[in-house]
Formats: C-alpha cells, sequence, structure tokens
DNA sequence: AGAGAATGTGAGAGCTGCTAACTTCAGTCA
DNA sequence: TGACTGAAGTTAGCAGCTCTCACATTCTCT
C-alpha cells in the first residue's frame, strides 16, 4: 500500500473540531476530548475504502483524517477489522433500509415490489462500490460477528417478504426461501458483474429495470408453476 | 496485517532447491539463480491468498516460502498488484479450462451443459473461495490489465457458446448474450453467497445440481418464449 | 574469453498496526 | 469543595511490510 493519502490529510485540523459540525449534530465536549471519533472514524473509512478500495484504508490515515493522533482510533476499536466491521454494519442498516423503501413505493406482492427491492441492491452496489464490495468480501474477523450475521438475515428478510406476499405463500415455505434465494443470487451477481466491468460487452446494454422485471417474473413463474 | 506466518516460513529453506522439484519440472541452475522463481512466487501467493484471505499476503512472506531475499521478488514483478494480477490471470485459465470441460461431458445444446458450466464455476468457488474472490474483486491495477478482461471475456465466451447452442441461435444474437448474462449473474450471485456464508439459512438447504437445472431451464425458456 | 543482461543479495527509508506509559478531562461522592 | 476514577486523548517505540539502491553472481551471446 503505497498510495499517497496526504494531499488530504491536513484537510481538517484539531482546532477546527471546536466548532460544532453540524453534519454530526455534535458538539465536541473540548478541544482535548474530541466528542463522536467513533462515529467520525468509521465515516472517514468508508470514504477511504470507497475512494482507494477495501484494502486501501489505514487507521492511520483515518486517524488523520479525524484530527487526531494515530493511536487514538484503537481506545474505540479493538484492532483495524473492528473499524471495518463497523463500515459494514452501518452499510447493511442503509442497504436494508434503501430496499425496504424502495419496496414500499409498490403495492404489496407486485412484481413490481419485487424488482424494485432488486433496483435498490443495484443502485446502492453501484453507488458505493467499494462498500458493497467490503459488506461482501468480509472473511477476517467475520467469524465473531453474529451481528453481521444477523443483518445480513435481516436484508434476506425482506426479499422473502416481498416473495411470499407475491406467490401468496407464508415466508416459512420452502418454495419462498428458494425462490427468494434465486432471486438474491441473481441481483447480487448482477451487481458484482456491473461494479467489476468484466463484462464490458453486456452491462451497457441492460436496461436494469426491464432486466429485472424479466427475471423477477421468469423466477415467481416458475415457483409458481412447480408449486402447483 | 498482523498474522503471524512464521510457523511455516522456515519450511522451505534454499538448499532444498538444489534438487529438482518434480512438481514444477524445473532444475535449479544453480544454487544462487533460483530457477524459476517467477511461477513458485505465483503458486506461494496462491497458497497464501487461499489460506490467509485475499489481503492476507504479504510480497516478503511469498519470497520467504520460495527461499529467496525479500527484495527477490522485485526483480519478475513491478510491484505486489503484478503477482496478484498473475495470481488471477493463472486461475481464469484454469477456470474456463474447468468450464470447458464440463460442458464437453454433456450433448452440445443441451440444457445439462449449461447447468454443468454453472457447477464448474461453483465447484471452482468453493475450491478456492480465497482465488475466487480475489479473481472478482480486484480493483486496483486492474486498469491496465487489458489481458485480464480478456480473459474475463473468453470465460463468458464459454457461456454464450453453450447457450446460442442451446436456443439454436449465434453467439452475436443479443437475446443469446442477454441470456448468458443472466445465467452468469445468477452462477456468480450464487457462488459468492455460497462462500460467504451470509445466507446461512438457505444454502445448505440447496441441491446445485437441481438448482441449476432449474435456473437453467427457467432462463432458456423465457428467453426461447421471448424471442419467438 | 569477455561484455552485458538477468537475477540474486543486504541495507535502509518510510510506511503501517498496535502497545505501553503517560496526560487531560468529566463526573461522582464523601 | 476537592480528591478519586475512568474514559479518551497523547507521545514514543517495536516489529513487519513495501519498495529502492548499490552491489554480487551467474547466464548468454558473440
Amino acid at each position: 500500500m503505497t498510495t499517497n493519502f496526504s494531499e488530504k490529510a491536513s484537510s481538517l485540523m484539531p482546532d477546527e473540531f471546536a466548532a460544532t459540525d453540524p453534519a454530526l449534530g455534535v458538539t465536541p465536549k473540548s478541544a482535548y476530548h474530541h466528542g463522536d471519533l467513533r462515529a467520525q472514524l468509521i465515516a472517514a473509512v468508508r470514504e477511504l475504502v470507497e475512494s482507494h478500495g477495501p484494502d486501501g484504508f489505514s487507521v492511520a490515515e483515518a486517524a488523520r483524517r479525524a484530527g487526531v493522533s494515530s493511536a487514538a482510533p484503537y481506545k474505540h476499536f479493538k484492532d483495524r477489522h473492528e473499524i471495518l466491521r463497523g463500515v459494514v454494519s452501518e452499510a447493511m442498516d442503509r442497504l436494508r433500509g434503501a430496499m425496504e423503501a424502495a419496496a414500499a413505493l409498490h403495492p404489496p406482492g407486485s412484481i413490481e415490489a419485487v424488482a424494485a427491492i432488486g433496483q435498490a441492491y443495484v443502485d446502492f452496489a453501484r453507488a458505493e462500490p467499494g462498500v458493497f464490495r467490503l459488506v461482501f468480501g468480509l472473511t477476517e474477523g467475520h467469524e465473531n460477528a453474529p451481528d453481521l450475521l444477523a443483518k445480513g438475515e435481516c436484508c434476506f428478510g425482506v426479499v422473502v417478504q416481498a416473495v411470499a406476499a407475491s406467490l401468496g405463500s407464508q415466508p416459512g415455505d420452502p418454495n419462498v426461501q428458494r425462490c427468494a434465494y434465486m432471486l438474491w443470487s441473481f441481483v447480487h451477481g448482477h451487481s458484482f458483474l456491473n461494479i467489476d466491468m468484466k463484462t464490458k460487452v453486456t452491462t451497457a446494454e441492460i436496461d436494469d429495470w426491464e432486466y429485472l422485471m424479466r427475471v423477477s417474473r421468469a423466477i415467481l413463474d416458475q415457483s409458481a408453476r412447480s408449486s402447483k
């Protein structure tokens, strides 16, 4: 990692934190005590991950951006992995929120509601590819993170709900679960291929909404047929 | 990265390289000149990526495992990213080979051939999750790697061929391209969710082959229908 | 055989992650 | 009120990493 961060490093110096930060709604309690370092570190890391790739961040640089010493972060996080987990956790909350909001714009049980969830997913990946990759690429430290697993299940739950409504079945129905999983696989793959641009041929020619509607219909149809 | 590599570090010392390595079929030309350092470094990095995650490798440790000084790798690779690209390139060759071999086991044009390609893909991801993630997570250095892009297109080409045969169309047909892309998205997403284990609920209950056959049929069917 | 290129070496600069010991400050309770 | 405590900052420093440089050794080509 020889990336040179130093250009922006000095944009936020300690004295600036003497003033209230309206964006965070937090007033530092003093020049010495920072006020809300934990949240600011997560925000800084999120930005770094976004601009320099999932492994292109450093705790030192995040600290620099927050205007504290490079040892300060370790008062709030055990190690660098824990900071990343913080970023992932926050991102998963936003992702779930976006999916729920998208679904709410369409009639419950409609195919549009299902496709809209997929669209929100793809939009998220495209808007924050670095963070998206981080969310689904966290290998180390993941073992001891049941909260992240739970949040993942929560996101999946949004899809399951929409599929169940669409098929007129219960969320616990294996058919619904499988169908939701198929849809998720699909959208997940589409998102990844999209941000990877490994498939330059195709992605440019694909209209998301039409594509997602087509896929959702194909999967829901075959699921409805096979359950008869 | 505080991972402790040192337990295994001394398993390969320089003097051992005086003997021919049958696995590589290469005889080092002397104790000083290594013989085939480039290939051995790539192999070492592949192992490290597999056992310690995509960013859990270091050039220094790879050099140690190959029994050379930590400066030696830089005679063969510009920087750490170039080594990773080497690993990715090699992995893509193997992936394409596996997909082609799988398809060849079934009648051309059959749905089984399409599903088999997907199965090979999933198998690869499951057998080498670290490398798989690396292949599709390479962000830095990727810009200047047209060879990797070309290899990616090659892999996609295998799917396109099978789909074209199955639909009785030409590979250039947009319908074929879209259908192949849908299938790839699907299998790609399934693979990723699988190795991530973010979806503990579902993955355990899914039988790959039945699942892949179902998906392939659903997609090929709707594609055949919509093209009429 | 000798020149030049290729491939190895050790030393070292400048990062990083993380720890240890210290300081500053806010809140609490006698 | 004022000493005590714990939270949250500080500096100093170790070990490990990436990558470069100057130098050594070997291969290859004429």
